[in-house]
DNA sequence: TCAATCCCGATCCTTCTTGTCGGATATTGG
DNA sequence: CCAATATCCGACAAGAAGGATCGGGATTGA
């Protein structure tokens, strides 16, 4: 039986800063997890719910966002499940985490079109919240999904 | 008039992923404006609060941390106040972020000795986290106090 | 038709964040 | 010594966000 968790027992990122949530860490294992079951076939959210160990109700409404994002193709019906709808190795991680959790927005003067702040321009603060946000995705687009889903392989590092 | 913000009006830092807490940036603005205002005698937190227009009981909490981590004196008593304990070109902005926020933990598997998760080792997703912790670590440490404190100023990277 | 699946909205509980408040303690100036 | 000015500190409260459950609807293959 995986699942039935109750509220709150899992989690709970709020022992440090900069944190992802679980839909990130959910997603990103669903991810891990159908990258290698993926043999053609559709694999069912049940499967990988269970074989991660993760709710599957609440996993349901995280795979939306990422077939929302076009990162995976689903199939319903009888035999249906889900698929990725690129190669691993075209998915970059960065993708995946910005449909699960949104913008990488360290500040909230960085959001949207950045006028919520008025000194626009004149602001000497600004500059160590942008270099942190660019610091983060060209971490995360430096990472594949076919660099985490194969465990042996060497870790192969794109860009600077 | 600087204060009395009713709970859940301003921050709400949800709207993106990686994000600071208002106490990030409440404390980062303290530390800014304490710079531009320290000539030598301690400057009040009533003085910063309302040039910053930042909620005065909270701030008071949130220089705690900064006191606590041996960023900043305080003097007590009349004509109290604060002052930074070291020049702001020594002041690095990760250790006043990691005053504010707590360590740098972008994933549960991350935090404390990292024995939380079983599989140490032989977890090939691990690495996206740890690299993100190491980007934003790097990002933060390119900057010191001085860098934001002087508006004019051109940016100093350091490090890497 | 029936069972397996995805799809979707509503709802709920818990925890964290963001503050407020009131008093205790320390320091200075008169 | 006393009053004014500050920091210090713990308790507490409202609200938002996070984490998850539930029930039912739509689709497809056998």
């Amino acid at each position: 039986m995986a699942g039935e968790q109750e509220p709150g027992t899992r989690g709970l990122h709020g022992t440090g800063a900069v944190a992802f949530s679980t839909r990130g860490e959910y997603g990103v294992r669903f991810m891990v997890a159908l990258a290698r079951m993926d043999h053609g076939d559709p694999v069912s959210l049940t499967d990988i719910a269970e074989a991660e160990d993760l709710p599957r109700a609440y996993l349901e409404q995280i795979v939306g966002s990422l077939r929302d994002a076009g990162i995976i193709d689903s199939a319903r019906g009888a035999h249906g499940g889900y698929r990725l709808a690129r190669p691993a190795n075209e998915v970059r991680m960065g993708d995946v985490l910005r449909a699960l959790e949104g913008p990488i927005v360290p500040m909230t003067c960085l959001e949207g079109d950045g006028s919520s702040c008025s000194k626009t321009g004149s602001c000497s603060v600004v500059q160590i919240w942008s270099r942190v946000r660019d610091s983060v995705s060209e971490a995360l687009d430096s990472f594949t999904l076919a660099d985490l889903a194969v465990p042996g392989a060497p870790i192969t590092l794109k860009g600077r």
